[in-house]
DNA sequence: CAGTATCCTTCATGATACTG
DNA sequence: CAGTATCATGAAGGATACTG
């Protein structure tokens, strides 16, 4: 069947049973907004909820609540709850998540490049510009 | 709506409007198999299709074959047909996809350490082997 | 503010059967 | 051999309403 991905990997590991790390890998920052929360937390340094929402444009509160809790789970962000009124919480990177920040930077570069390459080749008419 | 994020993207890219260079790269490597494909293509060499299914234990014609078809359109592979009866058909890198070998290596580095982190503080018992 | 709960849609993948 | 066609399913994500 259709299992989920992150599921079904780490299911695998837990077993004993796994054959391939850079599945793994893929499986911890694959999700509409992973990567680009993983950029904005290690260049830019903790954000709050809502700021992250501000940063993608339609994004569900169900959502982004899911993959944040996701990447806690994966120990690459840790939540941090400062006991207020209304209530404060950060989410920073972890150690963990710095080691992944290289690879994310190799993706925006190859990305970068990549579509670099179709606007000279023609195939993407107007300019692009990172935000 | 819930669009496929391969081609959300690309239409994003076509009509001028894109914001992320770095999910451009997750949209042409996310997909159940793709990152093994690359690295056996791109480690081992050349393979046909019935070679690539037995990597893979339980992908279904369908599902490879629209890998495939999505990694050739995105030229990171090509695809060649030999005239013969039974046919061959042989998928191998472009020089595209060799350059995005090394977002794959890094996965998989960074997929094995932290396997072996997790092994070390007794989360995964089982010693891992990759394949 | 920072979520959770519920319901719904669509997409990725699987199963199976057929074909040049 | 190397696929395509058809049908089915589960999971990701969206919309909306509610809450400590």
């Amino acid at each position: 069947m259709c299992e989920s991905l992150r599921e079904d990997i780490k299911e695998k590991l837990e077993s004993g049973y796994y054959h391939c790390a850079k599945e793994f890998t893929l499986s911890v920052i694959s999700g509409k907004y992973k990567v680009v929360i993983l950029w904005h937390l290690g260049i830019e340094g903790p954000y709050r909820f809502n700021g992250l929402q501000k940063l993608f444009d339609g994004v569900s509160h169900k959502t982004l609540s899911n993959q944040l809790k996701e990447l806690v789970e994966d120990g690459i962000i840790s939540r941090k709850v400062y006991p207020e009124m209304p209530p404060k919480v950060e989410y920073s990177m972890t150690e963990l998540g710095y080691s992944l920040l290289p690879i994310i930077e190799m993706m925006y570069e190859w990305g970068t490049n990549r579509i670099q390459q179709l606007q000279e080749e023609g195939i993407l008419k107007t300019s692009f510009e990172e935000k």
